[in-house]
DNA sequence: AATGTTGATGAAAATCATTTTCATTAACAG
DNA sequence: CTGTTAATGAAAATGATTTTCATCAACATT
């Protein structure tokens, strides 16, 4: 049975083994570090991070890893428009809750909401169903985001 | 007043001119390869598409004006996964009508979807009040799509 | 219609995030 | 402890998109 308190086995390790990957010190601390993360991060951002602490840890390896963390559904990628991919975990995962944002296109801001967030997700529910039966399409995640002008960004005009 | 049937201006000349750019042969061409559009294009499909009638048109310029389209709302700039932009004329501008995507993990296939799209412009429209108040956002566009499997994909497994 | 201003353009070079290659290392099953 | 094979880092490659810069052309003005 996977632990919280940091001692035994994350609750990841089970997924990870089932999938037939081995657990390695580079692995432990990119998922450490998008634990962590409250922002959302890029590749380069979780090396940087993860740099100090194992300086043997490549900038490969974090690619590597998060493209297996986004095939098993572990973690969300995502394009924000600022012409790198940006990562996050999927909610439920550790701190992370369930929520949408809000782009700014002239600043690239990210705005996290969750209002509303319970009518959004009743309706989704209900859309994932519809879909999935129409299309035989089976549903796994979804994105929403408004795309629009920050605070900051309409104050400067 | 612009005429809907090819002769006379574009519908988009008059905002294009509005912002200071100039109606140029490689921007009509864009806009009409988009306006006849039944996929997402990238760039290059642009370009490709384009090249035949007007050899002198170059992806630089391809890449460009879409660029702008972009920034003035005409046109959606989508990451479907598979390396390159896809981009898609904002509905209302042709034949394009309002609708979300589906988008398949596994081969990349895109699935537009208007099923319950009333239910879900409704709600949309409520959390975009609220959260352009909330957040002081002025909100311009969005994207709903859901990731999955598709029908091909599952079959196979 | 001719002219001048300045935005638009293409070709080639540059960028730069991400991927691939390949020799070496290390996870972990037995 | 050992063998098998996935994982890794460094360096090179890739490839979409952007930048540079000399030249062209849209269009406001005359
Ligand atoms: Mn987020
Ligand atoms: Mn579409
Ligand atoms: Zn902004
Ligand atoms: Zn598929």
């Amino acid at each position: 049975m996977p632990r919280r308190d940091g001692t035994g086995p994350m609750w990841w390790h089970g997924r990870f083994r089932g999938c037939g990957y081995r657990i390695t010190a580079g692995r432990e601390a990119i998922l450490d570090t998008l634990m962590i993360a409250d922002k959302h991060l890029s590749a380069e951002d979780i090396y940087n991070k993860i740099h100090n602490a194992y300086p043997a840890v490549g900038l490969t390896t974090v690619y590597r890893t998060l493209e297996i963390l986004v095939t098993m559904n572990l973690v969300f990628k995502f394009d924000f428009g600022d012409g790198r991919a940006r990562y996050e975990l999927v909610e439920g995962s550790k701190k992370s809750h369930h929520h949408h944002h809000l782009v700014c296109k002239e600043c690239n801001r990210i705005i996290e909401y969750t209002d509303f967030i319970n009518d959004e997700i009743e309706l989704l529910k209900k859309t994932e169903k519809g879909l999935s039966k129409k299309y035989n399409f089976e549903i796994i995640s979804h994105i929403i985001q408004f795309y629009g002008i920050c605070e900051k960004c309409k104050k400067k005009r």
